[in-house]
DNA sequence: GGAACGATTGAT
DNA sequence: TCAATCGTTCCT
């Protein structure tokens, strides 16, 4: 589960949509090196990589590969759990799986901006949560919206939970 | 200093 | 299917 905390507020989803990115993978912002906007992809694990894109979106990473070696998962979409009003105030939109279908709308949802680029994602305002849930049926997909890397099938997501995923 | 492009979204 | 929109990267 994801957790902002928000102003007093508790906003939750859980992990329904993910990509994977790795160093060698031309798809990846890490793949012709570290820069100041990806440098937190090449810090240690468990921290956020955000980053700002077609000039109006933030989308939200997890860092996973050793320090130095640029890997993340992109977070592309997430089950609403907790907090849905003030989501739907922050999208400007209410129905449910219209808050958080998307890498671009979970930030816009959860008030996540480059201010959280490179945060340790094991305490407030932005946690990382592990319960019991088991996921069950996992799918594999090649990836959205990227050219280079194309045919890689790095896009997964539990095949029950298709209702919550961003578009195909 | 300038141009091209993008891990998207919402409207058409 | 298409435009909006601007930071980042790469080239001159």
């Amino acid at each position: 589960m994801l957790v902002r905390d928000l102003e007093g507020t508790l906003l939750a989803g859980r992990i329904v949509e993910t990509e994977a990115y790795l160093q060698d993978d031309p798809a990846s912002h890490s793949f012709r090196g570290r820069t100041a906007r990806n440098a937190a992809m090449f810090g240690p694990a468990g921290r956020a990589y955000v980053y700002f894109t077609y000039g109006n979106h933030f989308c939200l990473n997890m860092v996973t590969g050793p320090e130095g070696r640029g890997e993340a998962v992109l977070i592309r979409a997430l089950e609403p759990l907790a907090g849905l009003d003030v989501m739907s105030r922050l999208r400007g939109r209410s129905a449910p799986r219209d808050l958080l279908s998307g890498p671009g709308k979970i930030c816009q949802a959860l008030a996540i901006t480059r201010e959280l680029d490179g945060h340790p994602l094991d305490r407030p305002p932005l946690r990382l949560l592990m319960d019991g849930w088991d996921p069950g049926e996992i799918v594999s997909t090649v990836r959205v919206g990227i050219r280079q890397g194309a045919d890689r099938p790095w896009r997964f997501y539990p095949s029950r939970c298709r209702q919550w995923v961003s578009r195909p």
